[in-house]
DNA sequence: GGTGAGGTAGAACGATCGGTCTTTCTACCG
DNA sequence: CGGTAGAAAGACCGATCGTTCTACCTCACC
């Protein structure tokens, strides 16, 4: 309450509501502990959002474009293979942090089944956005098949961030790094191998 | 219920529990429905499960060992690369089911955030188990570091049971299966043979 | 100096949650 | 034949769910 009294009410909301979705699920978090440790009244909380569902959705739309801003603050001399480099890093970068559970979005989608459901529309648009991101750099580094790399790019990150959130992370991330430099190698256009190109994935940062 | 009716409750209401965990969630079906679609009495339920958490695991256990036996069915002529060829298959056919809806242990952990909960123990195990398998059907094809081609395996499983239930799962198939075969061809100690391999045995391989 | 939007405070709504209870019926086994 | 265990049927419990409501306060703005 009180790191975020200064804010406006329906940023408390969004704040707690990101801080308590994330850590314990969508549907255990319920209303009464929303607006009680966000410090807000119920009125408050519906003049904002006509109903839960839409702050869960709202949620999603603010760590979508945390994502998004972050990819785009990429310098244009990192675009390319430094790119997809730099994306996988901070991928990995957040199966490290010690609050991390796994990915908000695969998360929130194995609570809402329904395809046509608005939180899962949410959830989809964020995953196609980011395939085309990383498709987009694949094209820009020359690989051969960009949408296999990126498909594969995109399976990768799934996989690390929902088994991240069950072993050791830090395992997690030495296997998700090795699989990106190899893959990334392998799937240049200059053929891979070349031993004096060759970078240390675990270094790089994304918009540092 | 006419297709449940001929077996016993206990059967019955573990068999519709799998069904709708599966298919909508766990904090979603409630009691009420479990008992309802089972043609059970909740007296009955109560009877056979101190509580909803204990079905819950039972589910989860029961599932683990519908994999189990399907892994130990695998006959020895097949160990190592046929073997570990064979269970990313049967990953890849999951996918394609038509009530496919990601994996029901990582599902489970989104909903379940504590690591010492029951349910997340179960997960964990039957998680531990499936990297256990994959390491020694690689360790007995002789793979050069069996344990990073199982943690890779379990990776590319998890991004694909996961990102296979948001997009195109025939697309996430292929792109599993590709990433297994190039994965399997550069691991193998006997390899492909040709020069570009030996250095990236070293290094583990994921590329094509 | 109203006026009204947006905030607080908190009671209350019906529905549903997981879980317990009593009662009656049925099937099996000695 | 009688005894017993398991299941059916359904009322019932307190708690919590998401949501709506009334009542009062505050403060910028016309």
């Amino acid at each position: 309450m009180s790191s975020t009294s200064a804010l406006a009410p329906r940023d408390r909301l969004l704040r707690t509501a990101s801080r308590l979705f994330y850590a314990e699920g969508l549907h255990t978090v319920g209303v009464d502990r929303l607006v009680s440790e966000a410090g807000v009244t119920r009125a408050t909380f519906y003049r904002h959002f006509p109903a839960k569902e839409e702050l869960i959705v709202a949620y999603l739309r603010g760590r979508s474009q945390e994502i998004r801003a972050a990819v785009a603050q990429i310098p244009a001399h990192r675009r390319g293979r430094e790119a997809l480099l730099g994306i996988m890093q901070s991928v990995a970068e957040d199966v490290r942090r010690a609050d991390f559970r796994g990915c908000a979005f695969l998360n929130a989608a194995a609570e809402y089944p329904d395809p046509a459901h608005p939180v899962r529309v949410a959830v989809e648009e964020h995953h196609a956005w980011f395939f085309q991101a990383l498709r987009d750099q694949a094209a820009e580094a020359g690989h051969i098949d960009p949408d296999h790399t990126a498909r594969l790019l995109v399976l990768l990150r799934d996989g690390a961030l929902q088994g991240g959130a069950l072993g050791n992370p830090d395992r997690v991330c030495d296997t998700l790094l090795r699989a990106v430099n190899d893959l990334l190698a392998a799937a240049e256009p200059t053929g891979g191998g070349d031993a004096s190109a060759e970078h240390d994935v675990r270094r790089g940062t994304l918009g540092g």
